[in-house]
DNA sequence: ATAGTTGCAAAAGCTTTGCAGTATG
DNA sequence: CATACTGCAAAGCTTTTGCAACTAT
């Protein structure tokens, strides 16, 4: 709890820095969806975020949350993912290791995974393409372990 | 040019099989499409499929040319990319080696690149995580050399 | 004060769906 | 000749945009 309250200060002040920096005003809203960002856990999708705001009785909208998604990810406070889906999933970016994920594609779980051969072949790319790397995103799909075996023993 | 004919020949059969054996129609339509699809060469979207069959006066309807895709990624002719926009790729699959991608954020322009490691990493989550690995998508996002020299040279 | 932001609703862009007509097996 | 498939247009979803009202600086 008390980490969680570190956390969250040390990312707004960040969020407080990049505004400043790039005469962007601070307002409530922006500061709201960041709160709003870093008490959740998992992925999310901007509808999912903007329906969670508004449950929770705070006035926003959908123009704003995409806006201010916007602002985080070129900030790098969140990670802007497509998961082969029609819709944008967002991950918060600050604290958490840069990983990949596995996506079920029976039951939907998504797994986080780290392996470092990625950083290589983002270094293979640049020394043999002379393209510099920004960001990358790995996806696996495929049937998580629980899945596999209920369809084994669904056999019998 | 005969070497074309050869591929579309087998690719037509590949296809023609995957409808039988599924009961499906064999429908000039389908056809028409996986044509069209093997005589471009680089990534499309579904609307300048449409559009590309259009302008040939081959008339088609949209609904036909999405649910033809969806079949021919079924049945591995066809590969299925996000690129992190909202608008889904797709890619013929016969006779190219499995391979990744890296997209400049300044032009736009994609590059297919190889690298064995990728393998290595499915393996290592089938082996630790107990994933059944289906197929992956990378990409990686950066500035290619192109946009990279431009923008070193106008900074004088 | 003034211009960047917000909320709302409308518009835009991609994809799916319903239905009547058509053509495959 | 039964029914899967097609074309068309409408609907569905996610995201963007235009504009009047608001507010941070």
């Amino acid at each position: 709890m008390e980490q969680k309250t570190k956390t969250f200060e040390r990312v707004k002040q960040i969020f407080r820095n990049y505004l400043q920096i790039n005469d962007y005003r601070k307002t409530p809203e922006r500061f709201a969806i960041l709160e709003e960002i870093y008490s959740r856990e998992d992925h999310f999708d901007a509808e999912a975020l903007y329906i969670q705001m508004k449950s929770r009785d705070y006035r926003v909208s959908r123009a704003t949350v995409y806006n201010t998604l916007e602002l985080l990810v070129e900030c790098d406070l969140v990670r802007k993912q497509q998961f082969g889906k029609n819709t944008t999933h967002y991950e918060k970016s600050f604290g958490s290791k840069q990983h990949d994920h596995m996506i079920c594609d029976i039951c939907g779980k998504l797994i986080e995974f780290c392996d470092p051969r990625v950083q290589q072949t983002k270094n293979m790319v640049h020394e043999t393409f002379g393209f510099t790397v920004h960001h990358h995103a790995l996806i696996i799909h495929g049937i998580c372990k629980e899945c596999q075996k209920e369809m084994n023993s669904a056999e019998h």
